[in-house]
RNA sequence: GCCCACGUAGCUCAGUGGUGGAGCACUUCCUUGGUAAGGAAGAGGUCAUCGGUUCAAUCCCGAUCGUGGGCUCCA
């Protein structure tokens, strides 16, 4: 007998293990089944309907719009493009071809790169092929079975892909149409379950297994929905994150510029940029003051031989600039070398180190916006989000081991008051001791990476693990925020350090009246602010709210005979500390409203001859159009003043 | 760094082996107009940089710089 949940909530079936497909099982119990089935999950392993089910097995099906079945729908996508591609490319050679994250890709070794003809033309065949309906059938054979199909058929890559497999694992076979993939699967029972859901996105060049030394191929990257509008849905997502495009409308917002002849990777801010970025900052500074941290600031760069110190040499040097100027010093003339800093800690360790430090001072809380300078390969270069220059809202706080787990509370919580302020969801992400290139013993890993979970626990906060991904000198915390569009991004993280106090000789005297090793939390909040204005730019699409736009109000004369009033309100507003732009142009108010909505600013404040007369405002809003009684420049002012106290709590303005 | 594509006016983009275009923006003039573009004229370019092929290169070829999409979510 066998058990089979035919759906969710209905009572589980009991069968006979008659040898028959878990297909014709479903078609006996509930033909209408087939339509949202698409594989089906045994003992924790997903099959495909086309299985038999053995005696005793416990039989859960897999929707097509589940997690599991998209995986799968995508999955068969990926094969069904690799065989439209040898139809019109007989001379192209498969790899891999897996379901990622809202998609699937297939890599190809092939002469010459896909066109974007060609991606139309083999989305057309595949087309063809999804129509035509072929069933994905599974074989399993022996490895040199295998071995000598793929040999035969010149599929290299699969033959060193078996090889590499170990010893024993069954292999698997899958046929559609004329097309055999080494497979793992599972797959759909048909192709004609991916009618209408399936689109081809785009071209890229990829390394074979991701290493720079092996052959360059080329991957197509495609995405398949459970039906047609989860596809459009996705695709709609797509285009409204192209339109959100930072880089776009940070040139269209006149934001900042990132120019050839200054170098690539290094950001321009122009005025309303740069102001946009003083208000972030002036808002993390106050907040790290109420928080009882303390602002500090250090060199741009220091000796060279403090990075040897630090580790930085031996672990970061291909990333830092150095600097060496000759002159005609006692050294020879060789010149001091400076290594312009990649991180902020070094200068924090030597305030630390600047006086002799008790337990009653701990912990010490160290802020500074601070800007550094990193080397990034010139193919990873990307608007705000990836630099060469960028300031971090970096703390380093030092305490003692007992004060560890509360420190990394107040920071969970301090991250969570600010990513609650910008609207953004969250999540935690563990990354435990790196592999290669690490420093600090075995016992110092393990009591940092402990901390870090206890605090983690203490919280109630569910994270994940990333083993091995943690900085070179201790594990860490993640926080990945998602934005408006449901996008994913690393913003803050925790940093837990037992090796850097270690190797710079922090210490405090203890109340036993002797010497300890305090430890050392390096963490940020925003991260880059570079990166996090990218971020807020898409995730409000160039719309700041009112504490955050660089121009909040504008005033907009109807014609030239209002100007005069048009300047007494806004030297008002200027007053109140509102950032306030006058447009007194002889142009007319349709254009001028035009300009200012495209530039995306909150209220917009019409004065014609009724507003001259009366002493009052006319204000527009942003949103749809929508605009306000007139009123008093007073009771303006002390709208928005209502506004901003909403979103900030405080009474102060921005 | 590597693969592919791209680099033309401040911006968005056409275009050609033989004296480079449009729209917006800019300047001047006209216009004084109440909630998303008033009109006219003018100015604006070493066609990314350097080299090669050619009688002739913005266009073809190469290099450099830069930008964009990617570069193990593992049969």
């Amino acid at each position: 007998m066998l058990t089979l949940h035919l759906t969710e909530n209905s009572p589980p079936l009991s069968l006979a293990a008659d040898g028959k497909t878990l297909f014709e099982h479903i078609v006996e119990q509930d033909k209408s089944r087939l339509r949202d089935v698409v594989a089906a999950r045994i003992g924790g392993n997903l099959v495909d309907l086309q299985s038999v089910p053995a005696d005793g097995d416990e039989v859960f099906l897999v929707e097509k719009d589940s997690e599991a079945g998209l995986e799968v729908l995508r999955h068969s996508a990926a094969h069904i493009m690799a065989e439209a591609v040898q139809i019109l490319f007989p001379d192209a050679k498969v790899t891999i071809g897996p379901a990622i994250k809202d998609g699937f890709y297939y890599d190809f070794d092939i002469e010459n790169p896909f066109t974007p003809e060609d991606l139309r033309a083999i989305e057309k065949q595949m087309k063809t092929l999804i129509k035509k309906g072929r069933n994905f059938v599974r074989r399993e054979v022996g490895r040199q079975e295998a071995i000598d199909l793929f040999t035969g058929m010149g599929e290299e890559y699969k033959v060193e892909l078996i090889n590499d497999l170990p010893e024993g694992e069954t292999l698997s076979l899958y046929q559609s149409g004329d097309f055999v993939d080494l497979c793992r699967g599972p797959h759909l029972p048909n192709a004609s379950y991916l009618k209408g859901s399936v689109k081809l996105l785009s071209i890229a060049g990829a390394y074979w297994r991701g290493n720079e030394n092996n052959r360059m191929l080329q991957r197509i990257y495609g995405t398949a929905f459970a039906d047609k509008e989860a596809l459009q849905q996705h695709l709609f997502l797509i285009e409204e994150a192209k339109k959100r495009d930072h880089r776009k409308l940070g040139k269209e917002l006149d934001l900042f510029s990132i120019q050839d002849e200054a170098g690539a990777g290094f950001v321009i801010w122009h005025p309303k940029g740069a102001l946009l970025r003083t208000i972030l900052e002036d808002y993390e500074k106050r907040q790290h003051l109420k928080k009882g941290y303390q602002i500090v600031m250090g060199p741009q760069m220091l000796k060279a031989d403090l990075w040897k110190r630090s580790g930085h040499f031996e672990n970061y040097r291909e990333n830092m600039y150095f600097t060496r100027i000759k002159d005609d010093s006692a050294d020879g003339g060789e010149g001091q070398e400076y290594g312009i800093k990649p991180m902020n800690c070094l200068a924090h360790m030597l305030i630390y180190n600047s006086h002799l430090r008790s337990y009653r001072d701990l912990p010490l809380r160290y802020f500074e916006l601070g800007t550094v300078h990193r080397h990034e390969p010139s193919g990873v270069l990307h608007g705000l989000m990836r630099v060469r220059c960028f300031t971090q809202d970096d703390a380093h706080i030092i305490c003692m081991p007992e004060q560890l787990q509360e420190e990394i509370t107040a920071i969970l919580e301090f991250v969570a008051e600010v990513m609650n302020l910008f609207g953004f969801s969250y999540s935690m992400e563990l990354s435990t001791r790196p592999e290669e290139k690490s420093i600090g013993s075995d016992a110092d890993w393990e009591r940092a990476t402990q901390a870090l979970i206890q605090a983690l626990t203490v919280n109630q906060l569910e994270y994940e693990v990333n083993a091995g991904d943690g900085a070179f000198y201790g594990p860490k915390i993640d926080v990945k925020l998602k934005d408006a569009l449901g996008r994913e991004w690393q913003c803050a993280t925790i940093q837990c350090d037992f090796t850097l106090p270690e190797r710079f000789d922090l210490s405090y005297i203890g109340s036993d009246g002797e010497k300890h090793r305090p430890v050392m939390l390096h963490r940020v909040i925003l991260g880059s602010i570079e990166r996090f204005i990218g971020i807020l730019i898409e995730h409000y699409a160039g719309a700041f709210p009112l504490w955050l736009a660089p121009e909040q109000v504008r005033i907009l004369t109807v014609t030239d005979a209002h100007n005069e009033y048009g300047a007494q309100v806004a030297e008002l507003l200027r007053d109140a500390d509102i950032r306030v732009e006058a447009d007194l142009r002889n142009e007319k108010l349709g254009k001028k409203i035009r300009e200012a909505q495209l530039e995306k600013v909150p209220y917009m404040l019409v004065i014609g001859d009724q507003e001259v007369s009366s002493k009052t405002v006319a204000p527009r809003l942003r949103k749809q159009g929508e605009t306000l009684e007139s009123m008093s420049v007073e009771h303006f002012i002390s709208h928005l003043q209502d506004e901003l106290k909403v979103v900030l709590g405080g009474s102060h303005s921005c």
